[in-house]
RNA sequence: GGCUCGGUAGUUCAGUUGGUUAGAACGCCGGCCUGUCACGCCGGAGGUCGAGGGUUCAAGUCCCUUCCGAGUCGCCA
């Protein structure tokens, strides 16, 4: 084995153009191939930046010859030599005219074969990649993955410097708060009997921030949320968290709409138009089934209640009559010709919504053919199909249902999944949305009672402020959020900042006076000197990187990911420890894993 | 917690109504080869069919349990 001594690398592999021929150039990385033609050797070096060949033959020191025969893939060597102009070219690397004819050759390391082929788009499956994710990231595309994460958390810290935000650190260890999400709890070995919180965000603490005048805080913040994970969720993921004081939502918008332009330009060149479309949450349902719509597509909601409310039709008049209702989407672009086996899936997947049925009509050569026509009057058929806008060659597809989420949330659903199946999706296109004026409260049903749909510190939209405890069905908030085809890729809201309005939110949550100064005191006691008007926003980091880098999930943006039961398998944890430290924090495990 | 899909050489997969010695490609090892770049040619090694149990003359294949992974519903203020 060689060691590094005296040596200097003087460029990255990938750099090799025409213009460096003739020049004494030293590099270094990891064997991607070897070539042994007999008298002729080829090696192809990577690095970060690409592919350089380096080539040896009958004129080269034998010693070196030699060595470079022995040379296997992922073993780590060094190289000084002359970069030429390579006999036979390829288009295939960009570094394809030349190659470097090698005078030294250090071996590093040697390396076993790697557990599946260091190559890019590998379709090795996932628990291998995992376990070996230091091998696995060494593939082009996760490297390439991993460098647009940079680009965009360093274009986010000039971005938001630029305009006059601060970059705080936040608390790790912080107070656990039984709303929301469940928290990750960290024993206190000083405090027998008592727990740390992780962050589920900095939420608390950056509007404490504003409170002691920093005025424009940014954070690229970790948190911590253990519930179970998504494709686009895993248990501890990156926010980009902004608190802005003395604005209003415009304000807030418009510094995160310059940050999106910004960061789409530089990263991929794509001209994003500003300002975004606004919609009002109550918009969204009704027309997309949706809080956060990919407006890249049509295939919007109709109601139908009104058509069919007192039609034969049990399973459209019931739902009605039951205080739900009755929608629809017509497909166009030839979607009635999908045949019957499609639609069967079509309607397996809406129940998995909760929705009881999917009916369909196919209008093909000018016929109708449906699954519910026959159950209804003529007029009423025909009125169905007028409100859809079906014309020749569409499919029609109708879910009823008593409760409205249900609707809403198959067919919504629904939109996007026949969007996808009929591949009419263009992935380099990006469609911005803000989803505005978001219900105060929502009812819970586990817990039988209202809770807050954003968090508790959301302030009530001016001219609902009165609604707050008398009306909370019909509360709207001044919380928004950013949806980047139809993804939620942020959330935010203007929050409240007086100690009167607060309490009222407190109570219209229904949690007790004592609650509020055990859970929240801090909070509440600190709004008494003085809060200025303030708003942020938080966005997901790990989905912003997941849409920019073309990536079907946020693991594929983060280096060291957990799979879905949220353990790591490369460091294969969590993990149990030894008795001493659990002695330590006076804790004892009443169950534990086979 | 529920539902769906998957687990067979190192890897990606095929494997028929249950039936001889479980195959292919790539990778790996050895040999030959002076312009390859998915080098080529010749040869070779490599399997607890995720695990356990059951049905059967016979199980990769059928049944049950379980582990692992993915997607998703619930959940995620």
């Amino acid at each position: 084995m060689d060691n590094i001594q005296n040596f200097k690398r003087t460029n990255y592999c990938g750099e090799f153009r025409m213009a460096h021929v003739g020049q004494t150039a030293s590099v270094c990385g990891w064997v991607q191939r070897q070539r042994d033609l007999g008298g002729l050797i080829f090696v192809d070096l990577r690095d970060r930046t690409g592919l350089v060949q380096l080539s040896f033959d009958d004129s080269t020191a034998k010693d070196i010859f030699d060595k470079a025969s022995t040379l296997r893939g992922e073993y780590v060597i060094a190289a000084t030599g002359t970069v030429r102009e390579r006999e036979a070219k390829t288009d295939k690397i960009p570094t394809g005219d030349v190659e470097i004819y090698v005078s030294e050759l250090r071996l590093l390391a040697k390396a076993e074969t790697p557990p599946f082929e260091i190559v890019e788009n590998s379709n090795a499956n996932d628990v291998l990649r995992l376990t070996y994710r230091y091998l696995d990231l060494r593939r082009p595309d996760m490297q390439h993955a991993i460098a647009t994460r940079h680009k965009i958390t360093k274009i986010a810290r000039d971005y938001f410097d630029e305009q006059g935000f601060l970059e705080i650190e936040t608390p790790i260890l912080t107070k656990s708060t039984p709303e929301g999400a469940r928290d990750y709890l960290v024993p206190s070995r000083v405090h027998p009997g008592k727990f740390y919180a992780l962050p589920q965000s900095p939420q608390q603490y950056k509007q404490l921030l504003m409170l002691s005048g920093f005025d424009r805080y940014f954070q690229i913040a970790r948190c911590f949320r253990d519930e179970d994970l998504r494709a686009d969720r895993q248990p501890e993921f990156t926010q980009i968290d902004l608190e802005m004081s003395f604005i209003n939502e415009d304000d807030i918008m418009g510094i995160q709409e310059g940050f999106m332009k910004r960061v789409f330009k530089e990263v991929l060149d794509v001209d994003v138009q500003t300002p975004f479309l606004r919609m009002p949450y109550r918009e969204a349902m009704d027309r997309f089934g949706s809080d956060k719509p990919d407006m890249r597509f049509g295939f919007e909601l109709k109601d139908i209640s009104d058509i069919v409310k007192d039609c034969g039709f049990g399973v459209f008049s019931g739902p009605v009559a039951e205080g739900g209702s009755v929608r629809l989407i017509n497909i166009e672009g030839g979607a009635a010709a999908f045949p019957r086996k499609k639609i069967d899936k079509l309607v397996d997947f809406v129940k998995t919504y909760r929705a009881k049925g999917l009916a369909w009509a196919r209008l093909i050569d000018g016929g109708v053919t449906s699954s519910y026509a026959k159950f209804l009057t003529d007029e009423e058929n025909a009125a169905i199909l007028q409100r859809a806008g079906a014309k020749d060659g569409d499919l029609v597809l109708i879910v009823g249902d008593a409760k409205n989420d249900v609707v809403f949330a198959s067919l919504g659903a629904l939109r996007c999944e026949v969007a996808k199946q009929m591949d009419i999706i263009d992935p380099m296109d990006f469609k911005f949305l803000w989803v505005t004026e978001f219900p105060m409260f929502e009812y819970s049903e586990e817990e039988g009672r209202y809770q807050a749909m954003h968090h508790p510190f959301t302030a009530p939209m001016v001219e609902d402020e009165d609604k707050i405890l008398s009306d909370k069905a019909n509360c709207r908030a001044r919380a928004y959020d950013i949806v980047l085809n139809g993804t939620e890729l942020g959330g935010g809201s203007i929050r409240i900042n007086t100690p009167e309005m607060q309490q009222k939110a407190f109570q219209a949550l229904g949690i007790s006076d004592e609650d509020i100064e055990e859970r929240f005191g801090h909070l509440v006691n600190a709004f008494k000197y003085g809060a200025p008007p303030h708003g942020g926003l938080a966005y997901g980091l790990d989905r912003l990187c997941m849409l920019m880098a073309g990536a079907t999930s946020i693991r594929d943006v983060i280096a060291f990911p957990k799979v879905q039961n949220a353990s790591d398998l490369m460091m294969a944890c969590p993990d149990v420890v030894d008795q001493k430290q659990l002695d330590d924090l006076c804790i004892a495990c009443t169950k534990t894993e086979e």
